[in-house]
RNA sequence: GAUCCCAUCGUCUAGCUUGGCCUAGGACGGCACCCUCUCAAGGUGCAGACACGGGUUCAAAUCCCGUUGGGAUCACCA
């Protein structure tokens, strides 16, 4: 195993989203590439927003997607007393100093900075009071260098040039001893020994005030990758507005797991003119350093004809198993699964060729899961008229005495019954079809009745030259 | 407003590092046709882009500068 380490550091304020699950597979993908370890921290500092229901539907968004972590998950609360003891540190050795202006105060002072149209920055009153002891509530305060630059020499977007200058002296520890965010991602960072810090363009402004924080604490500084961002379609950052981005949402709408995880490898990242690559091909082909630095926006079409390339190549067993849950939420049991000759996966080869989620899936299967099915209206009268009655009962008949249910044998009955009655293919096989299934859409033919099975093929076929004998009884 | 990032078909992208192979390739989506028992799938084809303006060069999608446009960040949120 290599030196490499690397982390997912989610806060869980809510579900785990999209642009997340892209952030956790490049740190996954790097890592798995290099042989190297990845981390997963939760920063739950904020303790207004952070749930522990929002950790276990993380947790369980990452099971889903096969994104496994080596090590974790940490959680930042947990390690509170890490954070103060390297503050004190910093206090100490006079890198960090406590600011007793108050939130109200900060506030207004940003306020007319604004009107002036000054730099909305902390003017630093606080720095040279060296307050040891402070009676009144107060934060600490990190010196920033105010001379010189930070220079970032980020893995994907090349060099970076901030003036030091513009750098605001940040709050490392709140009034209420809690730690922020920028000192806290500094401290797990070097303590968890990461190397590089994989995580979203949003972050770059962050980075030259955690520099500095490394520097002054004398850990070494990781490499940056910052990875650009997932826009929606009207290329504002992705958010609820353009449809669904909790991953878990898609677990439900029937994805596969591959299928997405697939997609957003290609959302900043490709391989000459590859669509689909194996987890395994994606490992050994992921380069850090090959990932576009622009941003790109969520396509869900394209999303979902990689669903149906997942789902129409996939593993038939596999497939089924992923079918499985889906049609147990729809309400289907053990005894729906027996009606149908060869089980569950049986569904799967007929049906897959015609449907992009799994959730199709299973709308595909009812005619052969229920016990009884309800014929379409405009159907019915469409195609099961008095004059194909004749056809379709000699079909019957045929097919009764037929001792054999193969492919084989349905196609010779079938088209046995064509010659005899001068029919074209489509003009018999639509009725058979809206007898056995209800609706004009299906797998072919043969299928259908292999799905059924001889019985219910011959009781629904019954049912079906009854009401085109009698085309006025609407319903069976 | 300040700082930073970005810019190839509607969308994802190849090409950009190391200028000529680019009359700019692929994929999704769209359209047309073929196949066909329905619907799909599949096959074939068509339309569709180097944001703009200057340089540098024999040669620029590729290098440089500017403009424009988009985005991110500026909290005792993460």
């Amino acid at each position: 195993m290599s030196n490499v380490r690397v982390r997912f550091a989610p806060s869980p304020t809510g579900y785990l989203h999209i642009g997340g699950v892209r952030t956790a597979l490049f740190n996954w993908l790097f890592a798995r590439h290099e042989g190297g370890t990845f981390v997963l921290r939760i920063e739950d500092t904020d303790q207004d927003r952070s749930t522990d229901e929002a950790i276990g539907i993380i947790l369980e968004g990452l099971k889903w997607t096969g994104l496994d972590c080596d090590e974790g998950p940490y959680r930042q609360t947990d390690r509170l007393e890490l954070y103060r003891e390297q503050a004190m540190k910093l206090l100490e050795e006079g890198k960090a100093y406590w600011c007793i202006c108050t939130p109200e105060e900060l506030e207004t002072r940003r306020k007319e900075a604004q009107a002036k149209g000054e730099s909305l920055k902390y003017d630093g009153r606080c720095r040279e009071k060296s307050l040891t002891t402070p009676t009144e509530p107060a934060a600490l305060r990190f010196k920033s260098p105010q001379d010189g630059q930070t220079i970032i020499d980020d893995l994907i977007k090349g060099k970076i040039v901030f003036e030091n200058q513009v750098l605001d002296d940040l709050i490392i520890l709140r009034t209420n001893g809690y730690p922020t965010y920028n000192f806290c991602v500094v401290i797990d960072d070097a303590l968890m020994n990461i190397t590089h810090v994989i995580r979203g363009d949003d972050h770059v402004n962050n980075t030259p005030r955690q520099v500095p924080l490394f520097e002054a604490l004398g850990f070494t500084v990781p490499k940056f990758a910052h990875l650009p961002m997932i826009l929606g379609s009207d290329k504002a950052r992705l958010s609820k507005r353009h449809g669904a981005t909790s991953v878990l949402a898609y677990q439900e709408m029937g994805y596969l797991p591959e299928a997405l995880i697939n997609y957003l490898v290609r959302l900043g990242w490709s391989h000459g003119d590859q669509e689909v690559f194996s987890m395994d091909e994606m490992v050994s082909l992921f380069r850090i350093d090959q990932v576009q630095s622009s941003a790109a926006v969520f396509n869900p079409e394209k999303l979902l004809w990689l669903n149906a390339q997942y789902i129409r190549n996939s593993d038939p067993q596999l497939v089924a198993e992923q079918m499985n849950s889906h049609l147990q939420k729809e309400g289907y049991d053990e005894k729906a699964y027996s009606r149908i000759p060869g089980g569950v996966e049986a569904l799967v080869p007929p049906l897959r060729e015609r449907s992009e989620t799994l959730l199709d899936m299973v709308k595909g299967a009812a005619p052969y899961l229920a016990e009884t099915i309800t014929i379409e209206e405009g159907a019915a009268k469409k195609f099961l008229t008095p004059a194909i009655a004749s056809s379709l009962t000699k079909f019957a008949d045929r097919l009764k005495m037929e001792s054999s249910f193969t492919k084989e044998a349905l196609e010779l009955v079938f088209h046995g019954v064509l010659e005899e009655d001068g029919l074209k293919m489509g003009k018999l096989a639509q009725p058979l079809r809206v007898a056995l299934t209800g609706g004009t859409v299906s797998p072919g033919i043969y299928e259908v009745m292999g799905l059924l099975g001889k019985t219910r093929t011959l009781d629904r076929l019954r049912q079906g030259i009854k009401q085109a004998e009698s085309p006025t009884s609407s319903s069976m």
